[in-house]
DNA sequence: AGGTTAATTGTCACTATGTCAAGAAATCTG
DNA sequence: CAGATTTCTTGACATAGTGACAATTAACCT
């Protein structure tokens, strides 16, 4: 039930003041790291401290529609090219000093992120290495330190069950974009051959063409055929990876 | 970040009105049955409708403390008895009729449910079988159907993964307590032997003694050994549980 | 033409798991 | 009390999935 049940009843409308925002973690890939989205705050409380773009829930929204407009808003991208999922709600009384709020926090994966608008909204908007993030020593607004590690983890654990890895590619992608995106996320190296066995032996991918030279972008090797995901990107793998656990290996490249 | 990056400022003093609220799904094994603790509503709207027990999050008070406390309050469920994890978030703009009102959902897992405080806040308290309510045809109110059916499969899930099937038993359990969790949660049936084997090299579980007959409660075969869990009950397995998918096989028994 | 690079295929060992049978340790029944 | 019954536990074997790594293919480069 949503009202505690008081034999005297009780009114709605006595609800205790608070705010409902919500906050998203936008990730991609670029410089061969996976990179969050962060703005610089142009107000106080933290002003001048990098957080996530968000915003306020509207009267007529529902969380997840006000996550893509802040989305779209505060960053540029278009609500379709990424995928927005939510994953928790933070809300210790004192989060933000001002008021009680309550955050909604969302990830999102996109493949190309415009490159940020230092005009919008916020006084700018930055593409931060997680690396850097986990290292520590940066501090974010708010508790949005916590909120982007946790969004991090999710993305990773999604990469184990889901094809989610696609959704930080174009639409059609090699298998070797694909590894790419494994080892960047999970900061560790996969073996080419077995990770190309797997790909082939999943129903959710299929081959779209195998791809013979390319004239525009001449490359080193042997060309690689080009894959698809069959249905949502999210579709669960016939067979999950599996993150070696304990296995904290940079790649030393 | 929190607050809209307006130029021209925003007092957080005009967040639109609204009221956060925590549901707690409540589930436990009883009658060979997987069962939803909820409770009749004694006040509308949807009085005499079954709803999931929950209330307000308190100025004082962090969200995962007011479902600690709801619990308690509405279930008579200790705190430390069972595990509490937030699951999502539903705020819909409509979802209660009476003003916005967004709900943090959790689920919980406990093995000795109190019986039902019938005399307590709630008009009443009943354990709800989830076969039933999957079934479909039992109306809860608000969105809490929806909500139910996404703890159940958080929890399904989550036993794929973790020791968490141990949260349904008591503190020391037999193997064979811990496939009927499966079983009766995946609505399927295990083989006996491939899951003591599991088990058994399972780091996260520990064989506290081998039991002897046990003169006070007589059974029927071989005695089992006793088992608990090393850590914490929500510890990773060494190697994970896998559902089979599209076996909605219904055991016959 | 031959060297270099990267994608792809193949081989082999080992682990995890499904199927199914056998053994062990209690209660139950005549 | 002996054997039947029940249930827990162990074992044997086949198969699938995966890691390691070598071999092959198909491009570009000089």
């Amino acid at each position: 039930m949503t009202f505690p049940e008081r034999p005297s009843g009780y009114d709605p409308r006595d609800f205790p003041p608070v705010a409902v925002t919500v906050d998203v973690a936008v990730m991609t890939i670029r410089s061969n790291d996976l990179q969050v989205l962060l703005i610089e705050r142009g107000e106080d409380p933290f002003r001048g401290t990098l957080a996530l773009p968000g915003g306020f829930v509207r009267p007529d929204e529902d969380p997840a529609g006000a996550a893509a407009r802040e989305l779209a808003e505060e960053t540029g991208v278009p609500p379709e090219s990424a995928h927005l999922e939510q994953f928790g709600s933070y809300g210790d009384p004192h989060r933000d000093p001002r008021m009680r709020v309550i955050t909604i926090a969302y990830w999102a994966v996109c493949s190309e992120l415009p490159t940020p608008l230092p005009g919008g909204d916020a006084a700018s908007a930055d593409l931060i290495p997680v690396s850097k993030l986990e290292r520590g020593g940066m501090r974010l607004a708010f508790d949005h330190d916590r909120i982007v590690r946790d969004a991090v983890e999710c993305v990773r654990a999604k990469l184990e069950t889901t094809a989610l890895a696609a959704r930080f590619c174009p639409r059609e992608f090699t298998i070797t974009d694909l590894r790419r995106v494994y080892e960047v996320v999970w900061n560790t190296t996969l073996d080419p051959g077995n990770f190309q066995r797997k790909i082939r032996y999943n129903s959710v991918f299929e081959l779209v063409r195998p791809r013979r030279s390319d004239q525009e972008t001449p490359q080193r090797g042997r060309p690689a055929s080009l894959w698809t995901v069959r249905a949502d990107a999210d579709a669960t793998l016939d067979t999950p990876f599996r993150r070696r656990r304990g296995s904290a290996d940079r790649r030393s490249a």
